[in-house]
DNA sequence: TTTTCTAATTAGAATAATTCCAATTATTCT
DNA sequence: AGAATAATTGGAATTATTCTAATTAGAAAA
């Protein structure tokens, strides 16, 4: 038995549901996500996780990182050819990348948006999933 | 003066007006991708080109497409984390990717959808591009 | 609790797409 | 044509990510 999935019980039963282990690094890679809900890339992860568990791998990062994903925990973004970045936002939203900062905010979709997103698609289409990102200016804050 | 280029008075002078040179690799480099409306890679324009100029390098047909794509003469397509495709469709247009095959189409958008995809950015924020993506499965063609 | 079985982690090598570099060649301007 | 500059070339370098084989850790059975 592992303290720190202990603090994490919906992750550990999700985990569970899936037939996968709750292990410490999953645990901790996934605590780094919700605790400061920015973007980061795979990098960012890695440096933040070894502050509590210096030994963990690249490899591990990224295996952590397919499974959340792979479990609807977490969500990947992947802008341009940048690096994929990781998000703990599960409700459907848009991504809206600074063109000169590369800062990531997100953008909520109210239903109507997730309607009119719908109508996009002609008949016969099955849509499992969509990606909506805009890069520009993001209002600049005084 | 160039063969090749003369052929392609649009490409030519949209170049000229960017102030760079008509040359044979990058007219052939947007022929072939105007000539087969599909969504190549790289390497597939590569091997297309290849048949006309048979010594290209591959670093000039990212150097082509990196300029017809500065010139607007061409769209970057970045689905996933897979190799960029290029898209000769000018039109403002969603992608769908069938899971299956990787294939992609072109769906149209029309008014009412780019007015709603306006309405989804806050006050303040200032989009100089979209790109929106379905993954999914398209209509089966009996 | 110990044993056993299997999944997960690890370090480092491998891969794949793309970019960089320095030398050569082609295009444009005079 | 000659000078100046931009583009192309082959190959090396880079970068994000994936793979591999050995070790470690977690879960289930005894």
């Amino acid at each position: 038995m592992n303290v720190i999935a202990n603090h994490n019980p919906n992750l550990a039963n999700t985990l569970k549901q899936h037939g996968l282990r709750p292990t410490k690094q999953r645990s901790c890679v996934y605590q780094v996500i919700m605790a400061k809900r920015d973007h980061p890339t795979a990098d960012d992860i890695l440096l933040r996780v070894k502050e509590k568990l210096p030994t963990i791998s690249f490899a591990t990062v990224y295996n952590c990182l397919e499974t959340l994903v792979g479990c609807g925990l977490v969500k990947q973004v992947n802008l341009d050819r940048s690096p994929a970045r990781y998000c703990p936002n599960l409700q459907p939203h848009a991504h809206f990348k600074c063109k000169e900062t590369g800062q990531i905010h997100d953008l909520p979709l109210s239903e109507k948006n997730l309607t009119n997103l719908n109508s996009i698609l002609p008949t016969g289409f099955d849509a499992e999933n969509f990606d909506l990102s805009f890069t520009g200016k993001p209002p600049t804050k005084n």
